[in-house]
DNA sequence: CTGAAAGCGCTTACAG
DNA sequence: CTGAAAGCGCTTACAG
C-alpha cells in the first residue's frame, strides 16, 4: 500500500486578517466576584455552588440569588482549586498502548463511560507499547493524582503498581496480573481451549495446527498457548512445537512469521490460531496476496473485528468482554478494598456468524 | 452475528484475604518536606525542581541536596497545585465521537504525541456523537482549565466554540469550520471529486455512480457530495439525486439504504462512494451476505482501514492525512494567534494497493 | 442562618 | 546566594 498525496489544494479557503495575540488573562470569574454579585459571603457562594447549601441552612432567595449571578457570570468553579483543597483530583487514568483495534477502543470508550457515571473525569494515556512511553505515562497520571488508574497492554506493570502504591493511587491491571495489584484478566485459557476445539471440529487426525502471534512468556500469551496445547493433546494431536510463532504484535511480523513457516514446511497447516487481531491483519494482508496458500485453512482469532469477520476466510472469532472487564475494574475501586493479588476472571465471547443479525457495530 | 458466552469459569483464580480498606492518605510528600530532609529552604527546593536553580543561583552543592532528597523521598510536584499557582494547566484535551477507527484513533494518537512533545497532558474525551454528552465533555475540559482544545466529529461546534472563548481556551475545529474559531479541515471536495474520477476510469458511459453514508446538511459530507457531482458531471455523467443516500454514520442504516436501494432498483448501481468508514462497514457486512450483488461493482471509500482494504471487493480507499491535521492545529496553537473564522485545508491521500509494501500498520 | 479565616501545595517576586 | 511571604481559587470547620 502506497499513499500518494494527490490533490494540491489552496493551502487557505478563506482568510480574514490575524486577529493578533489571545489575551490569556480574560479576566476569569472566581467564587469571588460571584459572592460580590450575588450580595453573600463566599462560603455561602461555594455551599450554593456544591448544592450542600440546605445542610448549610442557606436561605432559598440567597441560594437563588447566587445562581442567577453564576448564571450570568458564566461562572464555573475552577477543578484545580477544588481538587487540590479537597485533596481528591475526580480523575480517573486508563493506560493502554493505543486506539486503533476494537479491543483497546472498546476499553477506552467503556472506561470513559464509567468514569463519567461516577463524576470522574477519563484521562486516557497511550503508549505505543514503548517501555519509555509507559512509564512517562504512568508519572504524568499519577502526578495529576487521579484516583483510579487503569493497566492494560504494558510491558512490565509492576513498576507502575508500585509508584501507585507509593502515591496512593489505586491501580487496576487489566490482563496483567502482579503481585502488587488487583487484576481483571479475560479467560485466556478458557478461551483458546475453546477456540482450539472449535477449530479442530471436522479436521482429520494428524492435521496441523499452528498457532501466531503474542510475546513468549508474555502472561495472556502463555495462557493461551497452554489453552490451546490441551485442546490439542486432548483431542489426540500431537502439539507441534515448530508451528508455534510467538512472532510479537505488528502486523508485518505475523505475515513475514506466515511466509518463513510456508516456505520451510511446503505449506501452510491446516488451522491456525491466531493470538491478537494485529497478528490477524498481517495474516489478512498475506491472504489478500496469496489467497492460494489459504485452501481449506480454518482460523480462529483470540479478537474480533467487524471487518477482519468480513472476510472471505474461514475464521472464528473471539469477542473479549471489554464491558465486563471494565465493570470489574470500577466495581473493585467502589468498595474501596485492596485486594492486591487477587485476580477476577472474565469470560470472553464466541462471534458466531449468524446472517438474521449482521455483523455490525452502531456507531 | 450472535455472542454467546461459552466457559463458565470460575470468578477468580486466585483467593488472598482481604486486606482492608486502602490507606487514602498515605501521607503525602510535599515540597515542604524535601525541603526539610535537604536543609534547604522551601523556594530553593521548587528552584531546583524547576530547573531555575541556576538563573537563581542556587550553589550546585544545595542543588545536588535537594535531588537526593527528592529521590529518597519519591516527591513529585503536585500538580494541581502547581497549575493552579502558575495560573497554566498542561492539559490539552480533544474531543472526538469514538476511538473505534482509523481515523478518529490516529487522531487520538497522533494527539497524545504531540501534546506530550510540548509539555502538555492529553485528555480526550469521546461523545457517541451524542449532544448532551458533546456538551458535558466540553465543559468538563474547560472547567479543567485546558490550554488547547481540539473538537473533531462533534454536531454543534459553534457552542462549544463559544464557551472555549468566553472562558480564555484556545479552540480549534478538525473538519468543522465555524465563524468562532479557527479550523483545520480535509480537502473533502478534492479528495471525493477524485475518488469519483478513479471512480469512473474505464465504467461505460451511462453507468450508475452512488454515493453512500453521512449526514445532510453536514460540512464535510456536503463537500464531498459537491465533489462528487462535480466529477459526474466533468465526465458526462448525468448525477442521480435517487442514488444519493445520506443515511448517516451507522453500519446498520448503510447496510439498510443499500438494500432498500437495491429492491427499488432491481440492482446497486455500478459504482458506489462511500462516505465514511463506519458506512463501508455496514457494506462489508452487506457484501458478505449478499457477495452475487457486487458483482462488478466498484467501490470508493473516503477513509481508510486496514482489514477493509483486503475485502475482495474491488475498492480504492482514501487516507486522511491524520497527522497533517494535528499538525497543523499544533501549529496554530504554537503561534499563539487567534484566527477565528480561518480554515486551513489539508489534502487527503489515496490509499493505492502495491503488493510489494503490504498493507499493514506498525503495532 | 452567615462570614472571616485557615489551608490544600505549589511558584515567584521581593527583600535581605 | 537564600528565605519569608503572598497568593492561585477553592472548601470547610468554626465562631458568631
Amino acid at each position: 500500500m502506497e499513499m500518494i498525496a494527490f490533490h494540491a489544494a489552496p493551502a487557505r479557503e478563506r482568510q480574514t486578517e490575524c486577529k493578533g495575540m489571545v489575551k490569556s488573562g480574560a479576566k476569569r470569574v472566581t467564587i469571588r466576584d460571584l459572592a460580590r454579585i450575588a450580595g453573600t459571603s463566599i462560603s455561602a457562594a461555594s455551599f450554593v455552588m456544591n448544592d450542600s447549601w440546605e445542610r448549610h441552612r442557606i436561605s432559598a432567595e440567597t441560594a437563588q440569588r447566587v445562581r442567577r449571578a453564576a448564571d450570568e457570570l458564566g461562572y464555573r468553579p475552577n477543578a484545580k482549586a477544588r481538587a487540590l483543597r479537597r485533596g481528591r483530583s475526580s480523575l480517573a487514568g486508563l493506560i493502554v498502548p493505543h486506539h486503533r483495534n476494537r479491543f483497546f477502543a472498546g476499553l477506552a470508550e467503556h472506561f470513559e463511560a464509567g468514569a463519567r457515571s461516577r463524576g470522574l473525569v477519563p484521562i486516557i494515556g497511550s503508549t505505543q507499547r514503548d517501555p519509555t512511553v509507559e512509564t512517562r505515562v504512568a508519572e504524568t497520571l499519577v502526578a495529576q493524582e487521579v484516583e483510579l488508574l487503569v493497566v492494560a497492554g504494558v510491558g512490565d506493570p509492576s513498576r507502575i503498581n508500585r509508584l501507585c502504591r507509593e502515591r496512593g493511587v489505586r491501580c487496576v491491571n487489566v490482563d496483567l496480573p502482579g503481585p502488587d495489584s488487583f487484576s481483571v484478566v479475560t479467560d485466556n485459557r478458557g478461551g483458546a481451549f475453546e477456540l482450539t476445539r472449535r477449530l479442530l471440529r471436522g479436521l482429520p487426525e494428524g492435521a496441523t495446527v499452528g498457532f501466531l502471534g503474542g510475546q513468549a512468556d508474555e502472561y495472556a500469551t502463555e495462557l493461551r498457548l497452554d489453552g490451546y496445547r490441551t485442546a490439542l493433546k486432548e483431542s489426540g494431536h500431537l502439539s507441534d512445537g515448530s508451528s508455534v510463532l510467538r512472532c510479537g504484535y505488528a502486523p508485518q511480523a505475523a505475515r513475514d512469521a506466515l511466509d518463513k513457516l510456508h516456505n520451510e514446511a511446503g505449506a501452510l497447516p491446516d488451522a491456525l490460531l491466531v493470538n491478537s487481531i494485529t497478528a490477524f491483519e498481517g495474516l489478512a494482508t498475506y491472504w489478500r496476496d496469496h489467497p492460494e496458500r489459504f485452501a481449506g485453512l480454518r482460523v480462529a482469532c483470540f479478537d474480533w473485528d467487524p471487518f477482519a469477520a468480513c472476510l472471505p476466510i474461514d475464521t472464528i472469532m473471539l469477542r473479549q468482554d471489554v464491558e465486563g472487564l471494565i465493570d470489574r475494574c470500577f466495581e473493585w475501586f467502589d468498595t474501596g478494598i485492596d485486594r492486591a493479588g487477587e485476580i477476577v476472571m472474565v469470560p470472553p465471547q464466541l462471534a458466531i456468524e449468524d446472517p438474521a443479525t449482521p455483523n455490525t457495530t452502531e456507531e
